[in-house]
RNA sequence: GGCGCGAUAGCAAAGCGGUUAUGCACUGGAUUGCAAAUCCAUGUAGGUCGGUUCGACUCCGGCUCGCGCCUCCA
């Protein structure tokens, strides 16, 4: 059975549907105005670690994940960039599904996008208006009163009095209180602007996410998830939000990510510490970014550096050589009973304890070079679960083993033509000549394995 | 200031109240013409001070240090 931890009660507990074998998951996912990060890019790997996970388990699963296509730094950006907002966005969003992809992170069920569902969003608005949950200023901006929704600050564990105490709202002379967020923007010259009841304008961040997860999920659904640093204010808004407009709980489950760090700080684009996804692929397969990610827990903070992707690429590479000696085995549907498979299904029941389920692909690693029947195909099967070992091995060492190199047919031929070359010399027992070979090929990476009477190379 | 999280062997990172996590790196051996890959062998780590217990890395408390949220942020 599957428990999560879930950050509304603090707690891991069993995960329960409440429609049985259904799931309704909604992620919280990109503002587009700039290239994904890897922060970005573990959030969406954990959540499709858990999108894939729920499937495996026999759920069928409905997964949102939204993308946020208008807001102040997209405003601000296409500005600075001197081109319509349109295109930035449509840039990005081209960019970041590339990026997935190369992550193997699957597409969600359905991608909306925030400017397809302002209708939605001023419907709301009015319902929370009329519930007296909200209130229109004189400067044409809409109001959420916080203190109207007695649950406000349940998810972060806030209370309205301490969040007061921290005096950081920046003051607002059209807002009740200072812990009233915006729903609606009133335009400013120049700006995108869709009509209102309230004069032309724009949504507040928040509004979206509660208009399309109704959209698509329903008033109440199982799991909302993203990063850590939208439990407050984002995800807590959207509580407000959502039940304050339904009068009934929104959502059953909040999961949340941990940081991925640089140098033991928040990687984020405020901190301008952030490496794109696209600027590692530079240097590393996207695969062994996949699985650096999942070599840490979900929740946990996870520290960047070359050298941990570099571990991870070298463990990555230990788990391709098993497919590499197995070159027919074929992926499958898990058996689950098996003694492996149980231990994996355990950690990803377990909160999904990626690392152990890692660990788990390793001890089937060892036991193929063992020499026991069936292991490696079970490695690539439950490997597959995770989204690992996607690549052709043979391909995956002589491109590169987890490295970017930059190397043609080209390249491939004259490599092959020593290798031929140094067999020949092999044949007449001219080691002089063959290991003269074997070390030209090693200072440019490459590793020459002989054997059962052939030969094999691969970059290291 | 308020709320919360963490501290594990050289590095990374899990489970678990008493039996090998795992990976990377390192060392010795096997194997190999030499290598590589692989196999075998080798690591008693758990911030600190107390408490609970027959027994604690694992539970409880203090302390120290680090981090996050409280403002846009995955």
């Amino acid at each position: 059975m599957l428990n999560l931890f879930n950050t509304l009660t603090r707690r891991t507990e069993p995960f329960v549907p409440i429609e049985p074998g259904r799931v309704r998951l909604y992620v919280c996912g990109m503002t587009v105005y700039d290239r994904c990060h890897l922060g970005h890019g573990r959030m969406l790997v954990n959540f499709d670690v858990l999108y894939r996970w729920l499937r495996a388990s026999g759920y069928a699963v409905t997964y949102v994940r939204n993308i946020t296509d208008i807001d102040d730094k997209i405003i601000e950006r296409a500005a600075q960039n001197g081109e319509p907002i349109e295109a930035l966005t449509e840039r990005m969003i081209v960019a970041m599904q590339e990026d997935l992809a190369r992550l193997w992170v699957l597409p969600p069920t359905h991608e909306p996008r925030a400017t397809e569902h302002v209708p939605g969003m001023i419907r709301l608005i009015e319902m929370l208006i009329r519930k007296g949950l909200a209130y229109p200023g004189r400067n044409g901006d809409v109001y959420y009163s916080v203190r109207d929704f007695p649950d406000y600050g349940k998810l972060s564990g806030k209370s309205l009095d301490d969040l007061r105490a921290g005096e950081r709202v920046a003051r607002d002379e059209f807002k009740r209180d200072p812990l009233d967020f915006v729903l609606w923007k009133s335009a400013k010259p120049g700006e995108p602007r869709w009509p209102s009841p309230w004069g032309e304008g724009r949504p507040g961040w928040h509004i979206e996410c509660s208009v399309m997860s109704e959209c698509f999920l329903g008033t109440h659904f199982d799991i909302h998830g993203g990063g850590h640093d939208l439990q407050f204010p984002h995800h807590e808004n959207e509580i407000a939000q959502s039940e304050g407009a339904h009068g009934h709980a929104f959502v059953n489950v909040w999961m949340h990510n941990g940081f991925l760090r640089v140098n033991d700080e928040k990687m984020s684009k405020s901190l301008g510490n952030f490496f794109t996804l696209a600027d590692i692929f530079e240097k590393f397969h996207p695969e062994v970014v996949r699985f650096f990610l999942l070599r840490g827990h979900y929740r946990s903070p996870l520290n960047y550096t070359d050298g941990h992707l570099e571990d991870a690429r070298q463990g990555l590479n230990t788990l391709y050589t098993v497919l590499r000696d197995h070159p027919t085995v074929q992926g499958g549907v898990p058996d689950w009973a098996g003694v492996a498979e149980r231990a994996f299904k355990h950690a990803l029941d377990d909160d999904l304890n990626t690392p152990e389920a890692v660990a788990v692909l390793f001890g089937l690693a060892h036991d193929a070079h063992r020499g026991e029947v069936g292991a490696a195909q079970r490695l690539r099967t439950l490997a597959e679960v995770l989204g690992l070992l996607n690549s052709a091995p043979v391909e995956w060492f002589q491109k590169g083993a987890g490295l970017t190199v930059q190397a043609g047919d080209e390249d491939r031929e004259r490599i092959e033509r020593l290798v031929a070359q140094r067999q020949a010399a092999r044949v007449q027992k001219d080691f002089a000549t063959a290991d003269q070979i074997r070390q030209a090929l090693l200072a440019e990476g490459i590793v020459l394995e002989d054997k059962g009477g052939i030969t094999q190379w691969r970059r290291s």
